[in-house]
DNA sequence: CACGATTTTATGTATAGACATATAGATACG
DNA sequence: CGTATCTATATGTCTATACATAAAATCGTG
């Protein structure tokens, strides 16, 4: 156990070096940001005056970036803010239309509702931090194959997410939209069983009181919550399925 | 999308350059257990010699290792194999003990039975390879706060795992004693919802018809199966919580 | 214009050397 | 015997340089 460092704790607080100060100034605007997805960040060269160092100090910086999948480093082209990824093969279940198309089933998608609001009491306590500005509600429906594969209830901040103020999600999922164009910091799942009630039966199409799996979502950005959504997946005949692989690649 | 490069698919199998291959080198010791966790590996100094390159060279394979999470590296002490550790937050639930003990709740655990015998054809299917080998089975009950809080089911394939054939599961639990002495490459997790039926139920002290939380995990080690698990946890009074962090740390 | 060849350029790998720093182990001391 | 100090040493960071390599950009030619 003495070995297991248990990193979350108490850094430290090492003197930063030089190309950790790199490092985390990059990452820094990469996550609040200020360079979006796509963005190329400026040249090895340049790095090296801005910050009066050699090539290789950046580079070792721009190296572990690319390492923690932050960046893509290209040859001549140079290095790009990679768009959010998943931290980890678990949250592929995010993304409903992407699990979907993998088990090589047509994916279906239905708009329920969506209405903006000033958010409520109720709204607040579900995204967290004490918001007062204005939510995006939207409930809708995914199928496969024409058949009902998972109902969603998504909450959305529009002050800490502006830009889906001019989305259009009657033509593309939440979830899709959220995962391809706002970087997020930190993710919170949690995963429950219930049995179906009424509702959730009808717009599931199963039997009332049958299993049902349900995840709760929660999506930061620097502590700033960004979406909460819930999902409800019909239990037996549907399994999430999550993959982890040890060690490097490459 | 199109900068996803979604890693796991084909490798362009670049050339192997020099630090790479120490890295894959050092790494396939480590997964294979040839450097059990605990290890010195060799000295920068040693390894220069080894491979006959620069310190640098070597250096920097250890440090994306160590970043990596697969090495600790201390200064004059040198550098050491990591236990096997979680590769994700989402794991920790393979650790029911450090869960419940999270929680800040007394942990309770029962041996309900464990029996040695040659696999079957049900082991073999539900351990995935073709083993005529021989299996551990092991049947037991988890609590917190003298509460039932899940049941699991579990299957070790002996020749792969033959350390378990000393264990004492009636001491330890199998999942903890597994993750503390075995390392694995590659996990599943599958995850499905059920209603209890009359076993399940009288086991967790729910009712019939209760909703369960069903997670069935798998574990290899350089694609040969090592373990196949099914826990089962009563529904709505519990919640499995992951979390994520984006960015690096430190 | 289309297309292949050439040039340019940013990253990728590797080197030798230098100094910093933490710390395990040895040593000295009370 | 316990503790403070010293020392040896392995890792940590950084530099300046060199050449390799991939790919974008340009050029040349049909």
């Amino acid at each position: 156990m003495s070995l297991a460092t248990d990193r979350g704790k108490l850094q430290p607080a090492d003197k930063p070096t030089l190309y950790k100060q790199i490092r985390i100034d990059i990452e820094r605007r990469i996550l609040t940001g200020e360079w979006p997805p796509g963005h190329r960040i400026p040249f090895e060269h340049e790095l090296m005056l801005r910050y009066g160092c050699s090539r290789m100090t950046v580079s070792k910086a721009l190296s572990e970036l690319a390492q923690a999948d932050l960046i893509e480093r290209r040859r001549k082209a140079g290095s790009f803010v990679r768009r959010p990824t998943f931290l980890s093969a678990v949250l592929k279940i995010a993304d409903i239309r992407a699990e979907i198309n993998a088990l090589g089933r047509s994916y279906g998608y239905e708009l329920i509702q969506c209405s903006r609001r000033t958010a409520n009491a109720a709204d607040r306590a579900r995204l967290g931090a004490g918001k007062t500005g204005k939510v995006i509600a939207i409930a809708c429906r995914h199928s496969a194959d024409g058949v009902p594969f998972a109902i969603e209830d998504r909450l959305i901040d529009l002050d800490a997410v502006p830009e889906a103020a001019a989305a259009d999600f009657a033509a593309e999922p939440p979830g899709s939209w959220l995962l391809h164009h706002v970087p997020w910091t930190e993710a919170e799942h949690s995963i429950s069983a219930i049995v179906a009630d009424e509702q959730a039966a009808a717009a599931l199409d199963i039997a009332i009181g049958a299993p049902c799996l349900v995840i709760d979502r929660h999506t930061w950005r620097s502590a700033r919550p960004l979406t909460a959504v819930r999902l409800l997946y019909p239990g037996e005949s549907h399994k999430l399925i999550a993959r982890f692989k040890g060690g490097l690649e490459g």
